[in-house]
DNA sequence: AAGTTCGCCAACCGCCAATAG
DNA sequence: ACTATTGGCGGTTGGCGAACT
């Protein structure tokens, strides 16, 4: 049984946004809060699907949105995350502050992709050779490539993390869709944690470098998004392992900031329930 | 000046995973 | 356990303005 298509509705408004649609969706959204897509055209009293809804909402009206052209170093960020990520651009855009996947996808295919497959002497941090114009040429999203460090990410949500409360110690990710595949030799599944929009970055998995295979969290990685942000990650080389072995500790993830997040606190433990994407990360190691 | 091509980007489509019932 | 619904993602399309002929 198929799903029925959420736009199927005869009279539905299709195409760009009118300034009066604009209006009417961020006034709801002000007033009840960003979910319940379906309903919300509705009882907003638009004549949209929820689906376009939600969209124009994250694309275009939400507040924290940056207008304006990608800089720099944001540019080396996107190109650095990519050749990291792959094609995973809500991911990437999680890191990039005010900018939205469908931005970033769409600078990277005008931009970054052209630059790359024009030769470009900065092609050397691009991220896949067969990343060429998508419109003339259907690629496949990062075929398994042995000689890459390129983590295929298959993005599924962050159910729960708990933290013990003593001040410095490191908390316990609790991450259910984490997985270990010990089938393959050169192959690991990995947690990543996407903080909403800024502070808290986990990401934990199982060691590449662990023959064994015994522990699943004997790695991580914490990024955090300040100012110093861009800085710190741009001089980060994703495509050396040892990146990543300096951050091990067994069993846990440090947490720089837990401002954005939601806790629940018991007697003991507070669980943090981050309305962000846990990503499933797959590394392919040298 | 008119017609054509190109490039950008907002919006749409289809699929998948999570969640609710 | 199963099915339907919802939310989210990546890929693709198409409208529109700019550049070119």
């Amino acid at each position: 049984m198929g799903r029925s298509p959420c736009c199927s509705k005869e009279g539905l408004n299709r195409g760009a946004w009118t300034a009066i649609e604009d209006k009417i969706l961020t006034q709801y959204i002000m007033i009840h809060g960003e979910g319940k897509w379906r309903q919300l055209p509705k009882e907003a009293g638009l004549k949209r699907c929820g689906k376009s809804c939600r969209l124009r909402w994250l694309n275009y009206l939400r507040p924290d949105i940056k207008r304006g052209n990608i800089t720099h170093d944001e540019e080396e960020l996107i190109i650095r995350l990519h050749k990291l990520l792959g094609n995973r651009w809500s991911l990437i855009a999680g890191r990039l502050p005010g900018r939205t996947d469908n931005e970033i996808k769409n600078y990277w295919s005008t931009n970054i992709g052209k630059k790359a497959q024009n030769g470009n002497p900065n092609s050397s941090t691009s991220p896949n050779s067969s990343q060429t114009n998508p419109k003339t040429q259907q690629q496949t999203p990062n075929p398994p490539n042995k000689d890459s460090s390129v983590i295929r990410t298959k993005a599924t949500r962050c159910t729960k993390v708990i933290l013990t409360q003593e001040p410095h110690q490191l908390g316990t990710v609790v991450a259910p869709s984490m997985t270990y595949d010990s089938g393959t030799d050169d192959k690991m599944v990995a947690g990543v944690g996407v903080g909403p929009g800024s502070g808290l970055e986990l990401l934990a998995s199982t060691s590449p470098f662990d023959s064994e295979g015994n522990n699943p969290l004997d790695f991580l990685v914490d990024f955090e998004m300040d100012q110093s942000f861009f800085s710190d990650l741009l001089k980060v080389d994703f495509s050396e392992p040892s990146c990543f072995e300096n951050t091990v500790q067994d069993n846990n993830v440090s947490i720089r900031d837990k401002s954005q997040l939601s806790p629940k606190s018991n007697d003991n433990v507070t669980v943090f329930q981050p309305t962000a994407t846990l990503g499933e990360a797959e590394f392919d190691w040298l």
